[in-house]
DNA sequence: GACAGCGTTGCTCACATGAGCAATTGCCGC
DNA sequence: GCGGCAATTGCTCATGTGAGCAACGCTGTC
């Protein structure tokens, strides 16, 4: 049963809450003094008899947010709730994406781009003159082997365009086939131009993939799937920047990160700003690795994602983390 | 797209009501002056992006309840809140009955009590000695021709002994064959007695049967499914006290209405205090038709019968109401 | 029966807040 | 360009509200 005094908390914040009585009202109504009614209000929202919500597709979660920056260490982190209605996660994430890079200070004079699908949907929300004078630089190898060639080249222009600035493609496969022949390309001066203005791009704006067959990589042919069931065998959980990684974020593939082209994961990990774009419920894993393994300072994110990277801190490879 | 103050609105209340700070703090937070945060609280409220709501089997709907008084000039109206989980509403109104006569003022000398499911679970959750002295009487003919025999007594009697007063139950069959067997019975000194108490009586609770196949006067045997089906063809949408009304009010036949013993349908009418309880969807129709009929001065009721109720107000034969 | 300990109550006071109002801004038609 | 009008802004002031504190009562123990 229920006690009499949650009852008249009830009573109270149907009152307070509804009613638009202020506490002293409502003490004389149920005869209570004014500072027992705020009692019972306070006593009513801890319960979680009053449930305050707001309910907009460009809210955040606050509370995510300053947990995730806590226990990672993270410079920020933007906690997007997981839509009631069938709108897409992806983007209202995209969106908050936008909303973080226009916000940002100081506005970075030169910004790494990865490509994918969710870059692009960055890219293609960005509004004309979010930013002026902003450069971007690819931070990986192009797709370019099949006939969706161009959109990474697409997402970093889009990006330099609406920002003001100049684009610089990164003019090189993704994945060569031998190590020498990255080596070989990576010398070539043009090349190696772009990778040093990548490395010193003060702000990386990058997303991660899924170890899986949905893959881009699969897509554009740089990987079969068997590579692909190797590497998930291996321990893969997905890839950041065309380099896939374990749970701990660590490199699965020695042989195959050699042949990759881009920055390192390092360079990635030691950036200043590093803002990493990842949602949907097939990307927590490794939501969870590149967050552990801080290779972001900036997580921007869904709900659900958050919440699953959070639990695992808990239960998982970080349990030491636990006081 | 939204527009730029409604974004500041979310931003604003999120501060305000997950962060718990103060409209200054926010002022500063986000560059506005706190009374502009004020603002745009007060506006995220009105446009609903803040929703605050109060969950608890308890509560109650203020606003649905006031305007059920005001449209039909009730005493009083309980709405309780559709129940979110598994739990039946037909309990929850109960309960809300319960409460309602607990505080009723003046306590009723003698209350005049029908019989049927709901009565009975009110019946049942009265806990002991929830008034002192209150005599209860039977306001329409108990049912007795079936094993449930003793249902409609036991109500009564549960009610006045925690009540604390004396039971005097009303020893006649609901719906006679006859007029004429009616008229004798009535005449006969006992259920003459009290039929006037009945009359007498300060206080009325009753509910009301849907006109179905399921109704307790079917079950009981006084009425046969083709009965119910000629009633319905004739606009019956259910019974009060055992007698059937169209959606107006009007008694659908009088020969039947003739040969049922118990207190008027204008004996309701006129009564001080007359509260119906009435739940569930399949009681939508009978509910309109006893609140806009004046059947009685209190109505308590879960919310959907009282949108049900309300709506019809708008749409249906009170639609002169309008304005 | 005395007393310590804990929860509850009513209160003071400082702060947070909304109503109401004047000043300002932006906008439209001329 | 220029009034006029409406919307918006910043403000004063009265009121509402929560933190913190002392007094009270209740319970269980010795």
């Amino acid at each position: 049963m229920t006690t009499s005094a949650e009852l008249l908390s009830v009573r109270a914040a149907e009152l307070y809450y509804e009613e638009s009585k202020t506490q002293d009202e409502i003490g004389s109504l149920l005869g209570l003094t004014r500072w027992k009614v705020g009692r019972l209000l306070s006593q009513a929202r801890e319960l979680g008899i009053v449930r305050i919500e707001i309910v907009h597709p460009r809210a955040r979660k606050l509370s995510l947010e300053r947990e995730l920056c806590e226990r990672f260490s993270l410079a920020d982190a933007v906690v997007v709730p997981s839509p009631t209605d069938g709108s897409s996660v992806a983007d209202r994430v995209a969106e908050a994406a936008v909303d973080y890079l226009r916000v940002l200070r100081p506005v970075p004079r030169t910004l790494g781009v990865s490509w994918g699908r969710t870059v692009d949907t960055v890219a293609e929300r960005l509004p004309q003159g979010w930013a002026r004078g902003v450069d971007v630089v690819q931070i990986n190898g192009g797709v370019s082997l099949n006939r969706r060639a161009g959109t990474a080249a697409s997402t970093a222009v889009a990006i330099a365009r609406s920002g003001g600035g100049q684009a610089t493609l990164l003019p090189s496969p993704a994945i060569l086939e031998h190590r020498e022949t990255r080596l070989a390309i990576e010398a070539d001066r043009t090349v190696a131009g772009v990778l040093e203005r990548a490395a010193g791009a003060s702000a990386y704006l990058y997303s991660a993939g899924v170890a899986d067959a949905s893959s881009v990589l699969v897509d554009s042919g740089y990987l079969s799937r068997e590579d692909i069931a190797q590497l998930v065998a291996r321990g893969a959980v997905g890839d950041v920047v065309g380099r896939y990684i374990d749970a701990d974020g660590n490199i699965v593939d020695n042989e195959l990160d050699e042949r990759t082209v881009g920055v390192s994961l390092e360079q990635l990990r030691s950036a200043r700003v590093a803002i990493a774009v990842i949602s949907g419920e097939s990307k927590h894993a490794i939501a969870r690795a590149v967050v552990s393994s801080s290779l972001c300072s900036v997580l921007i994110t869904d709900e659900a994602t958050a919440r699953a990277v959070l639990d695992h801190a808990y239960s998982g490879t970080t349990l030491q983390e636990r006081s």
